[in-house]
RNA sequence: UCCAGAGUAGCUCAAUGGUAGAGCAGCCGGCUGUUAACCGGCGGGUUACAGGUUCGAGUCCUGUCUCUGGAGCCA
């Protein structure tokens, strides 16, 4: 393994500038990735004699660029990686496409894969953050973590191992680097732990470092939100943030559903969702003057992919958009922010019923997924945050939802002889005291309500034979409320004008969505969840601003 | 935007209108296969900001800012 220096880096800081390896373009874009803590030995310039190969060094950059292409890990068959690049993937993972060249390197492993070891393992490195020291006579406990795990590996270093006098720098907040030996720990609370055989400062963190061994408040990680990922909770958040992102994806490309890009610059309030977020060119954004602006009229950033989607689910039959969604609401609720990720599946050929079944298996398959894959993490948000969620999430994954039309909720509203501080009318929405009273107590579970009356719901949702309510459809889940809102659309040419002219819209603003009505119409169905709100739930973080990474909320849109 | 509450050491919080304190973090020392280790000592403050009442304001009054909870809107 090479000490991590600059001077092994080529083009690195201490100048060192192998140039014939410029001309071959070697020296990486401004652009590029950053480079890495060491390089492999064959290509380091102090330690061979030859200059790389074309071909040795092509597949190095490849590799660092794409460290993504790592793949058939394979545990049983450890093969070690060539490349120390830090890129995240264990000891014994192997190239799908490429062979290592030469040499063998002893490379960083994650923490994660260091602890699943069934045997003891020589030789090994890690890199992380001290979130604590224990100082002993004669040696030290560290506490390594690096993010790829809720747990930290104990270190134990010995008084006189190489790089041990810097242990009083190895304050908590620091990064370091490890190597040693890993063998089962003779104490309690954990089952392995790392005998260091040399360790090294990478970078210390003084006094002021905010993040203390104790517990913090969210309020106060949100102040220093560059810096609460290295902490337990957010650690985990933002994990399982990750992962539900990908189990979004999942879901909806085993039930071939196609994704589609809507787009996030809109030039018009199609959906009248809310206030927008104006884009513009001009100085000083003024309201007026469109002519001259870069698209000609007013643009706004998106509220809503749902009219988007639908054009493409009159084409490639099931659809679904996952991304970022803006409202320029001035809401300041633990439940909303200017900026979240929206869900919005859309289904040709779908009446009110099927959109139903997807939301409700949508968020059952969520919760599966999240206690499958995420169970290390979603262990520290029932003890830390909401001590019901393991028992919550697996009764959402085995019980029905329960189903009830909205007048059938009024009904249930009106007869329970509740005194709420809004009264529950027939034509209101439901207030979130009424729809906290079905969840939480007279169903005591997620309840999907549907068929709502046409005045409070938009011109697109379809109207119901009663000529009263509409195909509408939102799915509440206790402790948050809406998780999705839905609807099946109206597919007839004639009653979606009428539709517009019940609402006061003007066809000609939505000549592009009628015309899906003109040429070829079908029913269709389709439902946006936030992505958000559905964390909320299977974490049980009681604010959204816990949830994403750089909340935007407003007056608030630091880092 | 509306209603309510809060703002005191780096963090979490105390302090009848009468000398601003504790735990943790930091520094120094001790002890220990330790488990947000433990024990002793030290340093640490324009009490959010601006006015006002008072002999005297962290405390009471007014305004501003920020945060939190609830509401509306929604996802």
């Amino acid at each position: 393994m090479e000490a991590p220096s600059s001077a092994a880096i080529p083009n690195g800081g201490t100048g060192v500038t192998p140039r014939g390896w410029q001309a071959g373009g070697f020296r990486q874009s401004r652009a590029g990735p950053p480079r890495p803590q060491g390089w492999p030995a064959a290509l380091n310039q102090e330690t061979r004699s030859s200059r790389p190969s074309e071909p040795e060094r092509r597949l190095w950059v490849w590799r660092h660029r794409f460290p993504l292409s790592y793949r058939n890990s394979d545990a049983d068959n450890p093969r070690p990686c060539f490349w120390p690049c830090g890129s995240g993937l264990a000891v014994g993972a192997r190239c799908a496409r490429l062979t290592p060249v030469v040499g063998i390197v002893s490379m960083r492993i994650l923490i994660k894969h260091l602890l699943a070891a069934t045997e003891p393992r020589e030789a090994v490195t890690v890199k992380g953050w001290v979130r604590t020291r224990r100082d002993a006579k004669g040696f030290s406990f560290l506490a390594l973590n690096d993010g790829s795990c809720a747990a930290n590996v104990q270190v134990v270093v010995d008084a006189g191992t190489p790089g041990a006098e810097q242990l009083p720098q190895f304050t908590t907040g620091a990064s370091a680097e490890i190597e040693g030996r890993l063998v089962p720990s003779p104490a309690a609370g954990q089952k392995w732990e790392l005998r260091a055989t040399r360790v090294a400062l990478i970078g210390a963190a003084d006094a002021t470092y905010p993040l203390q061994k104790k517990g913090h408040t969210p309020e106060f990680l949100r102040t220093i939100a560059h810096l609460r990922p290295r902490s337990n909770l957010f650690g985990a958040m933002f994990r399982l943030r990750s992962r539900l992102a990908f189990a979004v994806h999942q879901f909806f490309q085993e039930r071939d559903f196609v994704y589609v890009h809507t787009p996030i610059i809109t030039a018009s309030d199609c959906e009248g969702a809310g206030e927008m977020f104006r884009v513009t060119v001009l100085p000083g954004n003024r309201d007026e003057p469109a002519r001259g602006d870069f698209f000609g009229k007013p643009a706004f950033l998106t509220v809503s992919g749902q009219l988007e989607g639908e054009t493409f689910a009159c084409a490639l039959s099931n659809i679904y958009t996952f991304g970022p969604t803006f409202r320029a609401e001035n809401s300041n609720t633990a439940r909303h922010a200017a900026e979240f990720w929206m869900i919005e599946p859309e289904m040709a050929f779908c009446d009110l019923a099927g959109d139903m079944d997807l939301g409700e298996e949508f968020i059952q398959a969520m919760a599966r997924y999240a206690l499958e894959h995420c169970a290390e993490d979603l262990e520290l948000f029932a003890q830390r945050v909401d001590r019901h969620l393991l028992a919550r999430l697996q009764f959402v994954v085995e019980r029905p939802f329960v189903r009830v039309s909205y007048t059938d909720a009024i009904r249930i509203l009106q007869q329970s002889g509740r005194a709420f501080e809004f009264p529950v009318l027939y034509g209101h929405n439901l207030q979130s005291e009424h729809e906290r009273f079905l969840t939480e107590e007279h169903f005591q579970s997620p309840a999907t309500v549907f068929n709502y009356p046409r005045e409070i719901k938009p011109f697109y949702m379809r109207l119901n034979d009663d000529g009263r309510t509409v195909t509408a459809m939102d799915v509440l889940v206790p402790g948050i409320g809406e998780v999705i809102g839905g609807a099946q659309r109206e597919e007839r040419l004639e009653q979606l004008r009428a539709n517009m002219a019940f609402h006061r819209l003007n066809p000609e603003d939505y000549w592009w969505y009628t015309d899906l009505r003109r040429y070829g119409t079908v029913p269709h169905a389709g439902f946006g969840a936030g992505f958000e709100r559905l964390l909320m739930f299977l974490t049980g973080m009681p604010n959204i601003r816990d949830v994403i990474p750089f909340a935007r909320t407003p007056g608030n849109a630091e880092f």
